[in-house]
DNA sequence: CTAACTATACTTAGTTG
DNA sequence: GCAACTAAGTATAGTTA
C-alpha cells in the first residue's frame, strides 16, 4: 500500500490520477501559502489555473490577490493605454494547449473584455478591475 | 535536537527566526508550485512580497507571472481604486473556500483595480535555484 | 467519481559550525 | 548573519471502501 517509489518529475499521464493529484497538491499549496503568510507576515498571492475546469483558484482571495497585484504593479496614475487585444485575437492566439479550448469557451462568455496576450506581447500593461468581495462560493466540483 | 513541539500558527516573534523561516518556506513553496505545475500541467503563478528586502519573489518568472495574470483577466478602462482592501480583512478561515470562483467572478471581482506590469518590475525578482538531486540524473527525481 | 486511510517522501524548526 | 544537518512534523501516492 501507499506509494511504491519516488514519483518522477513528469506530467502524470493518467488523467484521473492527475486530477486527484492536482486536488491534493493544490490544497497543500494553499496551506503552505497560508502558513508562510501567518508565520512570517508575508504579503503574497497565488493564481492557479485549474486545468480541469478552467477556473482560477486564488489565494488568499480575489481581493487579497488584487491587493498584492497592486503593490506588485505599482501603478497607474498613468494614462490608459489602449493596445489591448480584443477577444478574438486572444482566443486565436491563446491556443497553446488542449485545455485552452475550455478556457476559451469561458472567455467567450465575457463579451466586453479585452485581453493582452502576454506570450507574444512584451508590452505589458495589464489592468484589472475589482469588485466587492462577496462571501466566497463553496468549492465546486472539479469535474468537467 | 530539532523541533520540540508543534509550532503554533502565529507570527514568529523573533525577527531572525522569522527571516530564516521565511527563506525556508519560500523555497519550499516555490518547489511545490514547480511540482504542481509539472505533475499536473498547471498554469500558475505566485507573487511573494519579501518583507525583509521589500522585493517580490515570483514564480515562475516575471514573464511567467505576466502570462498568468493576463489570462486571469483584466477588464479595461477603469480608474484605479486608491485604497485596496486590507489583506487581513479577507484573510480569514474562509480562505480555502475562496478558491474555485469561476472565471467570470474573478474578473468581476477585479473591477476596481488597475495595475501595470512592466519589464522594469523584473529586477526585484529572486530566482529560486533548483535543489540538488541526490539521485541518478536519469530519474530527474525531485520526487515528492 | 469522492473520501478516508496510511506508509512514505518531503519539508522545515531547531541545532550546530 | 548563512549553510549543513537531522529529526519532528507535514503532504501526498497509492490503496481501499
Amino acid at each position: 500500500m501507499t506509494r511504491k517509489n519516488k514519483v518522477k518529475l513528469y506530467l502524470i499521464q493518467n488523467m484521473s490520477e492527475r486530477k486527484v493529484s492536482f486536488r491534493k497538491r493544490n490544497t497543500g499549496l494553499m496551506k503552505k501559502l497560508s502558513k508562510l503568510s501567518t508565520f512570517c507576515d508575508v504579503d503574497a498571492c497565488a493564481i492557479i489555473l485549474n486545468p480541469f475546469n478552467s477556473r482560477f483558484d486564488v489565494w488568499p482571495s480575489p481581493p487579497g490577490v488584487q491587493s498584492v497585484l497592486t503593490k506588485f504593479g505599482h501603478p497607474p496614475e498613468l494614462e490608459q493605454t489602449k493596445h489591448m487585444h480584443n477577444l478574438e485575437t486572444f482566443t486565436q492566439e491563446g491556443i497553446q494547449k488542449t485545455r485552452d479550448l475550455d478556457f476559451k469557451n469561458n472567455l467567450n462568455l465575457l463579451n466586453d473584455m479585452d485581453f493582452v496576450l502576454s506570450q507574444n506581447i512584451q508590452q505589458p500593461y495589464v489592468r484589472i478591475k475589482a469588485l466587492k468581495d462577496e462571501n466566497s462560493p463553496q468549492d465546486t466540483p472539479m469535474a468537467d
